[in-house]
RNA sequence: GGACCCUUAGCUCAGUUGGUUAGAGCGCUUCCUUGACAUGGAAGAGGUCACAGAUUCGAGUUCUGUAGGGUCCA
């Protein structure tokens, strides 16, 4: 028998278990032959990214999933990965390309560029995949992917080749969202929307010729520095206001000195800003759409990197946007066309990772109309693929009904080189959708054109989300069917659950969906072509103060640190004790510390198990149970059995509903306060007991056990390393090669080796736990509360003296007694009534009658208090009439154990 | 503007289909290093369950509204 350190030291025991797993491979993902499976995908963090606190507990999370279906029997499988990140990750480089030596991507061209960033994903790219195993994450490390890797990319290609080939790509010029820092296109789902203060400007725009009384339109905007782009001036059809102006020339105030027409758009909203707009079809979503009713002339005033160009005027040109419009409204003003200048806040557009107001412009871009979106909303309404909470699944279908193309081309390098080639020579910015169809100008394919010296290839690369949408499907070797095979594609896809962030339903869950439902198995069952069939949402991980963790607020502790503080163990169950289902976390560090000490805990509880007697054959259930002997049992053995039953029963509700933290909190309170507080402490003495004590150690050996099993989930270092210092398992087995019984399952094995489990004991324990509890009580007031040498009288009426003999050693022990005797005297004593009669407490000091009498009229008035309620409550007739009889009988029943209390009571009052 | 979530002890949160006197962890007060564990043990203080109505014999729990906080969409 091994020695079993003081207190759990968590490093050498959580180096040594990952490499020993590692070694014999435990992670694979391997499906025998009709055997149930359960994968997961990883949402595939950055490949140059570090572990942050979201991710640890999104992964515990996966982790705890994967894990429980092992025991289960399951084969499991969890795949892991990285994802290329486009954006982010070039930024990164080029910002470091810039810092060391001074150069610009361009500088180097695009090819010398490519290869710097692949040097920096193989030197620094992947270090979060190591950090995850410091977690004790058990993915199967053979299968990890990269959104980049060629295997990877022939899938994004494929997918695009097939959806160009069935219309759903497209080339087309229209507004996009435009990143002036990045340089690229966003999609709208990049756009994030943010209260921005500013100004409301109000112009007056002369007219060329007065109309009546009319000289002029007055109008608002919050751009005046794109009025050189101005074409028109729109007006609501219905709105009478303008009726003889319609028809009628403004001057252009800015620029050019242009007249431009006073039209009517039903997009114009008559209660805004007067009711006139001003039309900018360059530089506005909702102009642009007017600009193509009306035919309008389109003038670009804004360039790519957000400077004002020559058509702006000359008193703008060259100047950046938002200086540009300070310049504007001072030149209206010199002018007189301003009329005021209002502070107002709207929502603007903001590029979500470079933190600037997008641009809107009119560009060719590619485009995705997306596929099966109607199958897509049907799978959730139909409960084919679940989501947990539920709630979400409204937020997904919503999306879904409003859903608009996708622009999926960036101007980028670091990504999926877009598979199109162009006809050497072709105008590019005229091409019409029917040229797309004209293999003489548009090469589409995954290999490339055979005569590669005439076709230029699209510069563009592919938005990430357009390869990552493919993430269940291609790190399961599709579509590629020898890959398939190799990865067991069909045993493992659909995959089963999907544990994510809320924060990309629409970037990524209902992409994969989509694209699962179009991609896989096509013409099989929509239950088979589903990417996953269960959504599970984690929250995000707040500060304190309820923000966001992040890098720029620094409010984040790194999860490295934490394991080297309270182990991966405690860092693990720590954060799942806070993590409720459907709520955000509230990060507080005193969790993680709570959850160490649970650790230390447990390993001490197991430590004292090899202290109290020689190990015996722990090695199988079976072995355990056959050292149960049904004569030793008694109602403490079963109501921890019963307790333990209870745990197992919460854990597998928990996780058919994705409840973490109940289970956490489950685990918590049946070790430490049934187990340990209690059965542990009742034992001590039965193991003094040679008649008892093997029963009583492989009671506890059995608890211990199966709550092995029951915390792996969470915490897998620690319960490997006890499960081999307690005999477990064998020499070179882990405690996953075990199965997980069910509750049902192991009641069912005591019952059948005639050990069944008497629930109704429970209740009888706790009220030993009671006399206990107010034994000691006694003691505390008496400020006696360390004495032994206390003597308890108590006085019973023959019934509950037989009920609580058995128990005396034990209580003796428990209270700190010298002896529990039988009175049938009224004695002058402090005293409690408790479930078996009242118990004196015998100090053999005087006690203090008036103290005493203040003591027991406090818990007189207490007691009355309550009668007085519950006879309330049976007084009203209604109550008697209309509620369920065992309600009813439960309040008779607590009113007769009251008022015998208050009796009992009262008599000790007027004993003293 | 539309949709959703949250508000329970000083702090962070549980509270399952309505049913005795609303729970836990941390913190706080008192006591204890006695042979598993001070990363611990024992005892205790602390809550008009955001507010106002409604339904019901009975509401922290269901419904409506209000206030405050948060998220998503437009």
């Amino acid at each position: 028998m091994p020695e079993i350190t003081k207190s759990y030291e968590a490093r050498d025991v959580e180096a040594k278990w990952y490499a020993a797993w590692q070694a014999a491979g435990c992670f694979a993902g391997r499906a025998a032959e009709g055997q149930e499976t359960y994968s997961i995908v990883i949402p595939p963090p950055n490949v140059t990214g570090i572990l942050h606190m979201g991710h640890v507990l999104n992964n515990t999370l996966q982790d705890a999933l994967i894990r429980r279906a092992r025991l289960e029997g399951k084969a499991a499988l969890w795949i892991p990965g990285t994802d290329h990140a486009g954006i982010a990750t070039q930024t990164m480089v080029e910002k470091h390309l810039k810092k060391e030596e001074g150069k610009s991507r361009h500088d180097l061209g695009r090819d010398a560029f490519l290869a710097r960033v692949w040097d920096w994903r193989h030197e620094k790219g992947d270090k979060i995949l190591q950090q995850l195993r410091e977690l004790g994450c058990s993915c199967d490390w053979g299968r990890t992917h990269f959104t980049m890797d060629e295997g990877y990319s022939k899938s994004v290609r494929t997918a695009f080749v097939r959806l160009f080939e069935k219309g759903h790509i497209y080339r087309g010029k229209r507004m996009v969202n435009w990143c002036p820092v990045s340089h690229t296109a966003l999609s709208d789902e990049e756009v994030e929307m943010r209260p921005t203060k500013g100004h409301m400007w109000r112009l007056r725009y002369e007219l060329v010729e007065p109309v009546g009384e009319h000289t002029h339109v007055i109008l608002e905007t919050t751009r005046p520095e794109t009025i050189a782009a101005d074409v028109a001036v729109a007006v609501h059809p219905k709105d009478e206001r303008f009726k003889d102006l319609v028809g009628k020339k403004v001057w252009r105030p800015l620029g050019e000195k242009v007249a431009i027409p006073i039209i009517t758009d039903e997009a114009v909203e008559m209660d805004f800003g007067g009711g006139a707009l001003k039309v900018t079809p360059a530089h506005d979503k909702v102009d642009f759409e007017i600009g193509q009713r009306h035919g309008l002339q389109i003038i670009e005033c804004i360039d790519a990197d957000g400077t004002l160009n020559e058509f702006a005027g000359p008193e703008l040109a060259g100047l950046e946007r938002f200086a540009g419009r300070k310049q504007a409204a001072q030149i209206l003003a010199e002018r007189g066309n301003l009329i005021e200048a209002k502070p107002y806040e709207n929502n603007v557009g903001y590029s979500q990772r470079a933190g600037v107001p997008i641009e809107p412009r009119l560009m060719q871009q590619w485009w995705l109309r997306y596929p099966r979106v109607e199958e897509a909303k049907q799978v959730v309404r139909d409960g084919l693929v679940q989501m947990h909470p539920a709630r979400w699944s409204k937020v997904y279908l919503n999306w879904l009904d409003n859903i608009q193309d996708w622009c999926i081309s960036r101007q980028l390098w670091w990504g999926h080189r877009i598979p199109v080639w162009y006809a050497k020579g072709l105008d590019r910015e005229t091409l019409t959708e029917a040229d797309l169809q004209d293999p003489t100008k548009i090469h589409v394919s995954i290999a490339g054109p055979s005569d590669p010296e005439n076709w230029e290839q699209e510069e563009d690369v592919l938005d990430t989300w357009a390869s990552s949408w493919l993430w269940p499907m291609g790190t399961l070797g599709w579509p590629d069917e020898a890959e398939q095979t190799k990865a067991n594609f069909d045993a493992f896809y659909p995959t089963t659950t999907l544990a994510t962030g809320a924060d990309i339903i629409f970037f990524w869950v209902a992409r994969m969906i989509m694209a699962g439902l179009e991609f896989a198995r096509p013409g099989e069952p929509v239950e088979r072509r589903l990417p996953f069939k269960h959504v599970y949402f984690n929250g995000i991980v707040r500060d304190k103060q309820g923000r966001k963790m992040s890098k720029t607020l620094g409010n984040s502790p790194d999860p490295l640190d934490l394991i080297g503080h309270y182990g991966a163990d405690g860092l693990r169950f720590g954060l799942l004790q806070i993590a409720p289902l459907g709520q955000d976390v509230k990060f507080d560090e005193g969790r993680i510390e709570g959850g160490k000490n649970f650790c230390n805990k447990l390993w001490n509880a197991c430590r004292f198990r090899t202290l109290s007697g020689e190990m015996s054959d722990n090695r199988s259930l079976a072995a355990i149970l056959a050292r149960l002997e049904p004569d030793q049992f008694d109602e403490d053995d079963h109501a921890i059995l019963a307790a333990l039953f209870d745990a197992m029963r919460t854990l597998e509700k928990s996780f058919a509903d994705f409840e973490f933290a109940a289970a956490t909190q489950k685990l918590y309170t049946f070790f430490w306060n049934d187990f340990c507080d209690w059965y542990v402490e009742v034992a001590k003495t039965r193991v003094q007991d040679p008649a008892a004590k093997g029963h009583a150690l492989a009671v506890q050996d059995l608890v211990i056990r199966q709550f092995l099993l029951l915390f792996e989930p969470f915490a897998p270092f620690i319960s490997e390393e006890l499960w081999h210092l307690l005999g477990y398992g064998a020499e070179g087995s882990f405690l996953q090669d075990n199965r997980l019984e069910t509750a049902d399952q192991l009641a069912a094995a005591l019952a059948q080796r005639g050990r069944p489990v008497d629930a109704g004991a429970s209740q009888r324990v706790d009220q030993l736990k009671q006399f206990t509890s107010q034994a000691r009580q006694l003691k505390a007031d008496q400020a006696v509360a360390q004495k032994r040498d206390v003597t308890l009288h108590v006085w019973a009426p023959d019934d509950a003296w037989i009920a609580l003999e058995p128990h005396l050693a034990k209580l003796t022990r428990l209270v700190g007694a010298e002896a529990i005797t039988r009175t049938a005297d009224e004695v002058a004593l402090p005293a409690a009534v408790s479930p078996f009669g009242t118990v004196y407490l015998d100090t053999g000091i005087k006690i203090d009658p008036a103290a005493e009498r203040i003591r027991l009229t406090k818990e007189l008035t207490a007691v009355h208090k309550h009668i007085a309620a519950t006879k309330g409550r049976l007084a009203n007739e209604a109550f008697v009439a209309k509620a369920p009889p065992p309600v009813i009988e439960g309040a008779r029943q607590q009113l007769a154990d009251l008022e015998g209390k208050a009796e009992e009571i009262e008599r000790l009052l007027k004993a003293l």
